[in-house]
DNA sequence: TACTATTTAATTTTT
DNA sequence: TTAAATAGTA
């Protein structure tokens, strides 16, 4: 037992934690305190120290990534593989639940997994079956109602319509497509939850085995949970389990995906004897940094509290950028880049995050108008490619004939003459004999559709039916090979003209060699097919496969959770953007936002960049903006204005930020508080921006761009603007 | 069935 | 602007 090795290198509040006797313990985590350290050194005191068998200990965390990096921490740490010891994401641990108990969950011993684009297209399917019209009925919006229902634990039948018809067709989709998923042996990322929940909660003696044999939980990013998780951890939890959970409530940044912070408040009264440790000492960032990140968290109502603090240096101000467009804020920061990379910092130090997506664009011209190379991270990942997806689907349907969605997916892909109209009278008879797809097709061909049609239908069937024969028992690459060969897809793509189908061939081969590395858990009673196709909906692997090189790194701040690097770039911070448009107006969703903003603060070590763009492109249109609050919200001492523009020949766009930080240009208007770029609100025309202006005094005017009302020129002294 | 024109909408995405 | 989805045409 060496319990010097697991305690050296912690802090006072981080070895409470670590040592805390046998009860229910929260630990409050700030950013770059050290948290996955504790979580992994308690699991090696209580295994090393305290006697408790790897056995009855269960880690959870959200990603795989962490459940990996938490695996290969406590090994490390005890200098041993800890096989029995259950690490896994939410999904990862109740599909286990799943494949072992899968007569007692009522799935089919092959049940597969479907991820959120197989899900939106059995949606879109269904609402075909049911000859809805998706414009009435968003394919969208159902799937968002379905999910956020199972997140809350809620079956159709436990849902109230309100007495709202709306409502009550949402409702009523919902059945049908669990009736779908039912009948087709499909399970979505939320359904695997709420089974591996009402799996327990239904069979009593299966809930005491697993409460007995797990007391210690361990749960990462708890702030992040959603109700039927933290509802799986309770009962799993029961009276005499030890949960540990580690979590920070300023950094819950996924409420629209159903994860609630309240559960870190609710935690105390669950656990009426639980004990709280606050992990406040930051070991990432300048004291600067932190200053900035703790007053703008500040803002926040509803918060347990907590103040970041370090003992390093003050570090550098925060330098604010106020560009003139994104262009200009684009080149600003690859400037930066360049001179931080020639002084022989790695490119990979350097993180510009953003808000959403699409402000990637304009960053990635400018990088590669000055050659410098980057990495965004985000976009499709490789289990997720279409042609990934195809082979899935092949193989999804030698597993199991009746699942409709694969089915539908391949029928005509390589095209084999089925069209529409034959998948369309399939599709209605498989909704009046309430079959599959595949008995369906079946029970057709040989009479109803035409000849040419049915023909092709039946050598569909035939070759299907001939893959799976001629697979069997063979190694499982093999079998991946055999499908992306017989199934005529490798063919397909070769014809498709240009480099695209080339990359597609080598992600199916890619393919291949995944399956080669692949070894399905052999405890688990399910075939090497099966597993390696709940393997690739689980785990959709990385976003790019890039070989390694020395790049900038270019993400959305949601993707920087957990990250950190020493410099780091916030731009577009402005209002509308950051926080986003639609979340501003709601008191909920504008704290998260700031959530984020800490989120993103907090991602620096040593410098941080914050920028915003007086005039954006957005849409295709040329909109003004305002500094984000964010921006306002850290205080002046910390911040430094950087104005390497002396005044560049532009009408006086200068902005007066919140606290007059910035001196503000004399304009017409300007005694009115009316400036280029301001927003107003006028009686009859709605909300706008001042587009433009000119005269003094009440006889000054505007151009108001209105958002619905359009452009117009107003008179100051009779419009009665009302500035927002 | 495949290609092209038109329409539409536009956060964030751990599984 | 642009990407994706749909509708229309060869």
């Amino acid at each position: 037992m060496d319990v010097t090795r697991i305690l050296e290198d912690l802090n006072d509040a981080q070895r409470t934690a670590v040592t805390a006797p046998p009860a229910p313990l929260l630990v409050i985590a700030g950013a770059g305190s050290g948290k996955t350290r504790v979580l992994t050194h308690r699991a090696a005191w209580l295994i090393d120290v305290e006697g408790v068998s790897p056995q009855s200990l269960l880690a959870v965390t959200f990603t795989n990534k962490a459940a990996a990096e938490m695996r290969g921490r406590i090994e490390s740490l005890l200098g041993m593989p800890v096989n029995h010891l259950w690490i896994g994401t939410f999904h990862g641990l109740a599909h286990r639940l799943l494949r072992r108990h899968w007569q007692e969950a009522g799935l089919p011993q092959n049940f597969q997994i479907i991820d959120s684009d197989d899900q939106q297209r059995l949606i879109k399917r269904l609402l075909k079956n049911l000859e809805l019209d998706e414009s009435r009925w968003v394919p969208r919006e159902i799937q968002y109602f379905i999910n956020a229902q199972k997140d809350e634990g809620l079956r159709p039948q436990h849902i109230d319509d309100d007495n709202d018809p709306q409502r009550r067709q949402f409702i009523a989709l919902y059945k049908s497509y669990q009736d779908v998923c039912e009948r087709g042996g499909l399970v979505d990322f939320a359904e695997l939850l709420l089974r591996a929940h009402e799996l327990w909660r239904d069979n009593p003696e299966l809930l005491a085995h697993y409460q007995a044999r797990f007391r210690h939980l361990l749960v990462d990013e708890f702030q992040d949970t959603n109700a039927i998780q933290y509802a799986w951890l309770r009962l799993l939890a029961g009276r005499d389990g030890v949960p540990f959970a580690v979590g920070d409530d300023d950094q819950s940044i996924y409420r629209w995906r159903g994860a609630r912070v309240e559960h870190i408040y609710r935690f105390q009264k669950d656990f009426p004897k639980a004990s709280v440790v606050k992990l406040e000492q930051n070991y990432r960032s300048t004291a600067t940094i932190l200053k900035a990140a703790n007053a703008v968290i500040a803002n926040n109502g509803s918060r347990m509290g907590k103040n970041l603090w370090t003992e390093g240096a003050q570090g550098e101000p925060i330098r604010i950028y106020s560009a003139y467009n994104e262009r200009d804020e684009a080149d600003f920061i690859v400037g930066r880049l360049r001179d931080w990379s020639d002084q022989g910092n790695p490119r990979a130090d350097a993180a510009v995050l953003y808000r959403s997506n699409a402000q990637s664009r304009v960053l990635e011209e400018a990088l590669i108008n000055a050659g410098l190379p980057y990495r965004v991270y985000g976009g499709l990942r490789f289990f997720e490619r279409a042609e990934i997806k195809d082979a899935l689907a092949y193989l999804r349907l030698i597993s199991n004939r009746d699942d409709d969605s694969s089915f539908e997916r391949v029928i005509n892909r390589p095209t084999r003459g089925v069209g529409a109209r034959s998948v369309e009278s399939m599709r209605a008879y498989a909704r009046a004999n309430s079959c599959s797809m595949w008995r369906a097709a079946g029970a057709i061909a040989s009479d109803e559709l035409g000849g040419r049609a049915a023909s092709s239908v039946l050598a569909f069937m035939t070759l299907i039916e001939r893959m799976a024969r001629e697979t069997q028992g063979l190694e499982l690459h093999y079998q991946v090979d055999h499908a992306i060969q017989a199934s005529g897809l490798i063919e397909f793509f070769r014809k498709e003209k240009g480099e695209r189908g080339e990359t597609k061939i080598e992600n199916l081969e890619e393919l291949v060699s995944a399956a080669k590395g692949f070894s399905a858990d052999p405890a688990e009673e399910m075939s090497a097919l099966d597993a390696f196709l709940s393997h690739a909906a689980l785990e959709a692997g990385e976003g790019q496969a890039d070989a390694w090189e020395d790049c900038v790194q270019l993400m959305t701040m949601h993707s920087a959770k957990g990250l950190e690097f020493p410099l780091v770039f916030l731009c577009g911070l402005e209002d509308g953007l950051f926080p986003h448009q639609r979340s501003i107006s709601d008191p909920a969703g504008l704290e998260e936002e700031r959530r984020l903003c800490y989120v993103g603060i907090t991602r620096a070590k040593k410098i941080l960049y914050v920028t915003h763009a007086e005039q954006r492109r957005l849409h295709g249109m040329d909109s003004f903006s305002q500094p984000s609050r964010f921006i306002a919200e850290i205080p002046d001492e910390l911040v430094e204005e950087v104005r390497p523009r002396v005044h560049v020949s532009r009408p006086v766009h200068t902005i007066t930020r919140p606290r007059g930080r910035l001196s503000s240009g004399i304009s017409p208007g300007a005694e009115l508080g009316i400036r280029l770029g301001q927003r107003v609100r006028h009686g009859k025309f709605g909300d706008g921006v001042i587009l433009n202006c000119e005269g003094q005094g009440a006889h000054a005017r505007v151009e108001v761009n209105f958002e619905t009302a359009g452009t117009k020129w107003l008179v100051l002294g009779y419009a009665n603007l009302d500035l927002m």
